[in-house]
DNA sequence: AACGCCATGTAAGCAGTTACATGATTCA
DNA sequence: TGAATCATGTAACTGCTTACATGGCGTT
């Protein structure tokens, strides 16, 4: 369990709500750490219990109140612990692994309509990776003027376009495979 | 949620016990399912309650019986509804990656002990790829006589492979990131 | 005699998802 | 007037992990 120690280097990066943490999920950071906003809020509450964060009420105009979090010295310890930890596997879980190989039990009609649905997919994660190469033209225009802390961002992100690039490439793959008669 | 699916494709590839899948699950369909052994018991309890599968005493020489699950046409109809269904997307969660970008709030020391683990996480899957391999060239020799459930498992195993491929890049360039002064 | 493999489970607890809930402001 | 965004939560449920439990057989 790791939702709390992404959420401690977020607020590292940069102190905010359980709002902004939540659209921050959503975005960047939801590249390798999905969760939702109920859940942000729930884990910050006891994060705050436990003394790993503080919170300052901050007033804006034309905007409810929000309530800013920071790391305490007792969670920047809790990180560095848990930054020296083993790196723990992954549980991989895909779907889509699943269902390809399924296929081989459904008729033809319904492979058929296996090859629409992978395309679907194909193309959202075209879309995602077209997102990624725009960010990063954005938040990394010189690479040759930035700090460790961006160097790690970029590299992460340049992780997640790996990712995609490779992905695409196996779709095409897996599309040929299930076209293929009967 | 989809374990279900997977023991359904797993006892459609091969019928066989719990003990069997979830050795299963620890190798090749462990690729992109993970489960253990209690769960896929508790969840084939619930399938066989459901209809979904059968179960026959099988019993054995120097071993103790088993009971032996085969797909019933009911499950064959839910894995075919399943199929046809959307893909979902996935629930991403990547420690390491939380890792780098954490490492930017630690000592040098601290990043220098990093270099080391993700050495090793390095070495591990270098390890299993290499197994992946092997695998590919014992159970896949002639890709000109493969069945279309073999063509599809085959299509499976390399995007395991692509994947470990990517990862293994991806690694170098973040200890050459992780390496860098200060 | 001890260890590892085969084989099947129960029970407690935690993490994560889904649904429900409220209320203000801004923009079309 | 209605939809979207900002902002924060509660409640019920489900799925998954971890720990515990049993017992026979084969090998060293």
């Amino acid at each position: 369990m790791a939702l709390e120690h992404a959420i401690l280097v977020s607020l590292l990066e940069k102190p905010g709500s359980g709002y902004e943490l939540a659209r921050r999920f959503e975005r960047s950071i939801g590249r390798f750490w999905t969760a939702t906003h109920q859940q942000i809020y729930r884990v910050l509450k006891r994060m705050e219990t436990d003394g790993w964060v503080t919170a300052v009420d901050v007033g804006q105009d034309g905007r409810p109140d929000k309530r800013e979090f920071t790391v305490s010295p007792a969670g920047q310890d809790v990180l560095t612990g848990w930054l020296h930890e083993p790196v723990q596997p992954e549980a991989v879980r895909h779907d889509l692994a699943v269902k390809v190989r399924g296929a081989a039990f459904d008729s033809a009609a319904g492979r058929a309509a296996l090859v629409d649905e992978v395309s679907r997919y194909r193309a959202e994660h075209e879309d995602l990776l077209t997102r990624y190469l725009a960010g990063e033209k954005r938040d990394f225009p010189d690479i040759s003027t930035l700090s460790t802390g961006e160097r790690l961002q970029h590299v992460v992100l340049r992780g997640g376009i790996a990712y995609e690039r490779m992905l695409l490439d196996w779709l095409d793959e897996v599309l040929i495979e299930l076209r293929k008669e009967p």
